[in-house]
DNA sequence: GAATAAAAAACGGACGTTCATTTTTATTTA
DNA sequence: TAAATAAAAATGAACGTCCGTTTTTTATTC
């Protein structure tokens, strides 16, 4: 038999790695056997080894390539903001979101399984220097924002944009994985307003905030 | 030999529990044996099975154990939480939080084990109608703060609290687990003041604020 | 010596991986 | 075009190890 076009190899590997992704997924990565991925792919088991040379290998391949889908999916989520930090933006990032979380959960909980079973060595990529990554993709708008007085005196729009982002995503994980069944109390589409409204207008009134920061705010610098 | 004190079992228990919970935490539940717990407790295999009937006990006495602890530490945390949205009440809530993600960090590795293979039963009264039990435990300060008028109108403020609370347990997670390293951009320190400022105010000039109200301000009711 | 705890041995089964063998199929040959 | 070829792909039994649990044996205390 020659040799199979890559495409065919990759083909192949689909296959198994959906099987396997679906396994890891339902019982985790250590409660899953070569022999249940094999019966699921329609695989022998020997052959498995001829496109991956250990288990933990075919965990790292769903990862990689699933990384990029996400990435990708990321990227156009945020090249369709063009005000990061303008309120029906930021609710469309947060929708972005949901969409992502829902239509992707196997992934977080890949992304679980890798914290627990290999110290989030293949993930931790997604955290790492975040902040940073905002202020290249949003630096021009941060800065214009900043110039037009859109801002607060004192805020710095890259570590809002990220607490806003990891907000949305842990709102919808906890609503998806752990079983939140609406924890704020309101539905996504409410809950959404609530937060969007946090980060743009904070909740104290225009009183209240005169008052405290007259009281509190020397050690609030920073 | 006569038998043990239910004193003496408690402790012979707690051995083999803290010995469970480390392998589990380093390694997962699966990848940790019984022979592994046995060694690390210094006590036989077979010995285990007078005190555990199966495996996933030991991991549920752990888990019920751990869990009183926590609600021991959340009940004290939000019982010195005088006036719930004062920004450096919001601050001090941040600062609990944090202490008690990096002093029980275990605890939360144990949620992610829980949600992969037990689908969060054990953990997910955690999060299911905090909103509500948030309600019932400030519930006055959250009506007397909104008889004050310090919150922005449409403000509901049980969700609000429940959204920073959520917000500082996710911010310390990220740093704790998931390799964030300063995922902000910011220390602790720093980062906690960003979380709480943002709650608080907002992030919006007044200027700003008046002309994003105006323009898109129909579709941001709830 | 009766009762209990602890330790050790044993059990059947499942694990990840290997490997000798069989099957498949794109290419070469007729 | 059809048969032959050869290299790759697919197979599944077998390997040694480790699994959770059970049973048996030994030690300890009254």
């Amino acid at each position: 038999m020659p040799k199979l076009s890559s495409a065919a190899i990759r083909e192949r590997k689909d296959v198994i790695e959906d099987a396997a992704r679906e396994l890891f997924i339902k019982q985790g990565f250590h409660a899953t056997s070569m022999r249940d991925i094999s019966k699921r792919a329609e695989v022998s088991l020997g052959n498995l080894y001829n496109y991956y040379t250990t288990k933990d290998s075919i965990f790292e391949s769903i990862i990689d390539r699933y990384l990029t889908v996400i990435d990708e999916v990321l990227r156009a989520i945020f090249a369709e903001i063009d005000e990061p930090l303008e309120p029906s933006n930021l609710r469309k990032l947060g929708e972005s979101v949901g969409r992502l979380v829902n239509g992707h959960s196997d992934f977080w909980l890949l992304m679980y399984i890798d914290v627990l079973e290999f110290q989030n060595r293949h993930f931790r990529k997604m955290f790492d220097g975040i902040t940073d990554r905002f202020r290249k993709i949003f630096g021009e708008r941060f800065t214009e924002a900043e110039k037009r007085g859109d801002l607060r005196t004192g805020v710095d729009a890259a570590p809002v944009f990220t607490a806003a982002y990891m907000q949305f995503f842990n709102y919808f994980l906890v609503e998806k994985l752990f079983g939140g069944n609406q924890h704020l109390g309101l539905n996504d589409d409410q809950a959404l307003n609530c937060l969007t409204k946090i980060f743009a207008y904070g909740t104290l009134s225009d009183k209240a905030m005169a008052q405290f920061k007259k009281t509190a705010n020397r050690s609030m610098v920073g």
